[in-house]
DNA sequence: AGTACCACCTGACGGC
DNA sequence: TGCCGTCAGGTGGTAC
């Protein structure tokens, strides 16, 4: 799940709960989801500090505590936070729980353990380290992404995909703007022209500006979106083909056979 | 510089 | 019912 849209609704669902509350302890249930630190030092480092301020890039969700003290947070492919106060109520895989003051709890949620937490310094020097592009809704504008693309080797997709370039858009989300645009996954950047690229990123804006106004479900989408049908062998929701799937650099791509040809 | 493939994990699903 | 292969919305390493 976790793309761009995903984490902005994290984000933002951290903000209406636990935000401005004090951590009392952190509890790590599978240590391998914490980078660089434990269970006591995550403690110690957070301990009666509270949840200041959040900020997103692509898809790292970065956490403030107190006045300096920061978090960055990945989700990987499975996930999610949940906020509860019953014990009870705790979600399956709750690989971090951050007690707060209120007698709340904040769940870092990670099936299949592949994102991770880990304490950083300062958001703009992580950001650098990761070797992360500008975000892709807020780091940049139309004219910068078709700078950014031109001269590129490869095909759009994958490029779309290159967190290095432009962070925060994955595989489903790829799909839904290629979708949009009309352009066929496999086409390679350099034969397409400044007025493409310019389409491609009004679609890629206003894929993930929809998505976040849906806090990112799916089946709060229009119908006629990919994200809809992302199914072989279903009706294409702009033309009248046929939803097919292929797949390109190793990942699953959903495209229409029809209304996205390969030039 | 790009791409293909594997690995990291766990669970869901289809076929037999 | 159970076993097995395959696949899943991310990323990093390695080899080409």
């Amino acid at each position: 799940m976790p793309e761009l849209p995903d984490v902005e609704t994290y984000r933002q669902f951290l903000d209406a709960t636990a935000r401005r509350k004090q951590i009392r302890r952190v509890r790590v249930a599978d240590s391998q989801v914490v980078d660089d630190t434990s269970q006591r030092g995550l403690t110690n480092r957070l301990k009666n500090r509270r949840i200041n301020q959040t900020r997103r890039h692509g898809k790292h969700l970065l956490v403030k505590f107190g006045a300096d003290r920061w978090l960055a947070v990945h989700f990987g492919m499975t996930g999610d936070l949940a906020y509860y106060k019953d014990e009870d109520n705790a979600p399956d895989y709750a690989q971090a729980i951050f007690d707060l003051s209120n007698d709340y709890h904040l769940a870092y949620i990670s099936q299949r353990k592949l994102g991770k937490i880990q304490p950083i310094d300062n958001p703009d020097e992580f950001i650098e380290q990761e070797d992360l592009g500008p975000d892709a809704l807020a780091g940049l504008d139309g004219a910068e992404f078709v700078d950014l693309l031109a001269g590129r080797q490869g095909t759009i997709k994958s490029t779309l995909m290159n967190q290095s370039l432009i962070a925060g858009i994955g595989n489903v989300y790829s799909d839904e703007i290629l979708y949009r645009a009309r352009v066929h996954p496999a086409t390679t950047v350099k034969s397409m022209e400044n007025r493409d690229l310019k389409k491609l990123w009004r679609r890629l804006q206003s894929v993930l500006t929809k998505t976040i106004e849906k806090q990112a479900q799916p089946n709060q989408l229009p119908a006629s979106w990919l994200v809809r049908r992302r199914e072989e062998g279903a009706s294409c929701g702009i033309c009248d083909g046929t939803i097919i799937k292929r797949k390109f650099s190793g990942r699953g791509a959903y495209l229409c056979d029809t209304h996205q040809k390969r030039k």
